[in-house]
RNA sequence: GUGACCGUAGCUCAGCUGGUCAGAGCACCGGGCUGUGGCCCCGGGGAUCGUGGGUUCGAAUCCCACCGGUCACCCCA
């Protein structure tokens, strides 16, 4: 037997349906909010991750599909949306329209880790990004907007976490500062973290492990690296929140797995995910859109996984619409007229079910009773020539019979009594 | 990439000290009710027992490998 794909998953139609439904609540919000839907590509040239979220990153190392097109270029499957809003910013000229520009998508992302519980290799974001604007005001309207989103797929009890990661010119001195840290404790790290402590320090912090986090006590944080700029920012950012009564939590640990965030991140945690239970993450990326020849924006956005968002939804009703009407017909000439009928009928804006397969009268009950419809229809030879079909409404279990002329005839009748 | 646990009908599971062991419930189809659903009763279809090796007279049952699932590490949405 052919299978899906390890990490690519089927939605079958209630899960589907749920997704959907998920979908509808984030785009109502994001249209009050004033954001419009792009639609992207799920393919981009490798180069553009490479340089968007990093060289060094876990993501571009070992977890890209990537692959050689027939003409010889190397294309990737995207692992995350932002890198191709901002191409497709760039490339059309997006930044001569009014500011601040509000944009969101949804769609699949891909990343090659091994699944586990809200983890898979294709994976959906509703991704929203905000180009042109520079204050922290923006920052918190998109943790509210985040929120509102979450909250509004029945999710609750969230947990608000922020951090600043500065800008380039903080940060530096504070890497290095890191830097020295980490190689002076060199022997009592984890091998991940001594790693860590060449490629990428700020990484080291966020070490799941007891020992290393003991070490961590006493490492410098950036807090008390940060320029006067994004200092402000930062408290800018928290007041607005608190202002509004969302409470964040200050981790001064928490970091990025993608390299182009700067000042604002935020993560929004729900416990009952298990070990993935990042619902929502986002920040501040103010050099991204330079630093890939655009002109100088600031920017911030932030996605919300599907997946998870589904793994702690309670969706409210949406059962799938059950027939007006389903159409019994018995014998070849019924079936005939059951199928004009129904063309008619659905025309008319009706929701109508027949059968093709000529299955007996019982069985054909039995199909309207388990799709739930209204009424039932019954035309058989016998209703033919008398030229009287039987309306049976299947709550009550009544029937009346309904007398016609001709199919037409008999269409409007049946509309007439199922419309008033 | 690493580890633990798991893998029998579409689903949930029983069988697993090796020898009618290929079963049950639900679901599906049909019959009882020659043209009237939901309840009940009866019957039917549907499984290379994840795959491939091995041990054995004999393996769903024991061993190995691989594949897949789940969860965790890692990483992240």
């Amino acid at each position: 037997m052919i299978k899906a794909v390890r990490g690519f998953k089927d939605l079958l139609p209630e899960e589907a349906r749920v997704f959907h439904w998920l979908e509808a609540r984030a785009r109502e919000i994001l249209l009050r909010y004033g954001f419009s839907e792009i639609r992207l590509p799920v393919l981009e040239r490798t180069e553009l991750f490479a340089r968007s979220i990093g060289e060094a990153t876990d993501i571009v190392e070992k977890e890209m599909y990537t692959f050689v097109d027939r003409n010889g270029e190397s294309l990737t499957l995207r692992p995350e949306a932002t890198a191709g809003v901002v191409r497709a910013f760039i490339e059309h000229g997006l930044h001569t329209r009014p500011k601040p520009l509000k944009l969101f998508t949804i769609g699949p992302m891909f990343r090659h880790e091994r699944p586990q519980k809200g983890r898979l290799r294709q994976f959906h974001q509703v991704d929203v990004e905000v180009f042109g604007a520079a204050s922290a005001g923006m920052d918190a309207e998109l943790v509210a907007l985040a929120l509102e989103i979450l909250e509004a797929g029945g999710a609750g009890d969230l947990r608000l976490e922020v951090n600043s990661l500065g800008c380039p010119t903080c940060r530096k001195p504070y890497r290095e500062s890191l830097q020295a840290f980490l190689r002076a404790r060199r022997d009592r790290l984890c091998e991940d973290c001594r790693r860590r402590a060449e490629r990428n320090p700020l990484r080291a912090l966020d070490c799941k492990r007891e020992e290393c986090q003991v070490e961590y006590r006493e490492a410098p944080e950036l807090t008390a690296f940060l320029c006067e700029g994004c200092r402000e920012h930062h408290r800018a950012f928290k007041a607005y929140l608190e202002e509004v009564g969302l409470a964040p939590v200050e981790n001064p640990r928490l970091v990025r797995g993608l390299d182009y965030y700067t000042r604002t991140i935020f993560e929004i945690k729900a416990p009952g995910l298990g070990a993935q239970d990042t619902v929502a993450a986002g920040g501040r990326y103010d050099g991204l859109v330079s630093a890939l020849g655009g002109p100088e924006t600031p920017a911030v956005g932030f996605a919300i996984g599907m997946e998870r968002w589904f793994l702690i939804a309670r969706p409210s009703e949406s059962p799938g619409l059950s027939p007006e009407l389903f159409i019994a017909p018995l014998g070849e000439e019924a079936r005939r007229w059951a199928f004009q009928l129904a063309f008619r009928l659905r025309k008319k804006g009706l929701r109508v079910e027949t059968d093709h397969e000529g299955r007996s009268l019982k069985a054909l009950l039995r199909q309207a009773n388990r799709l739930s419809a209204q009424r039932v229809l019954i035309l058989g030879e016998e209703e033919l020539r008398k030229k009287q079909a039987l309306l049976k409404d299947l709550s009550s279990g009544r029937q009346i019979p309904l007398p016609f002329r001709d199919l037409r005839d008999l269409a409007n009748r049946i509309l007439i009594e199922i419309r008033f």
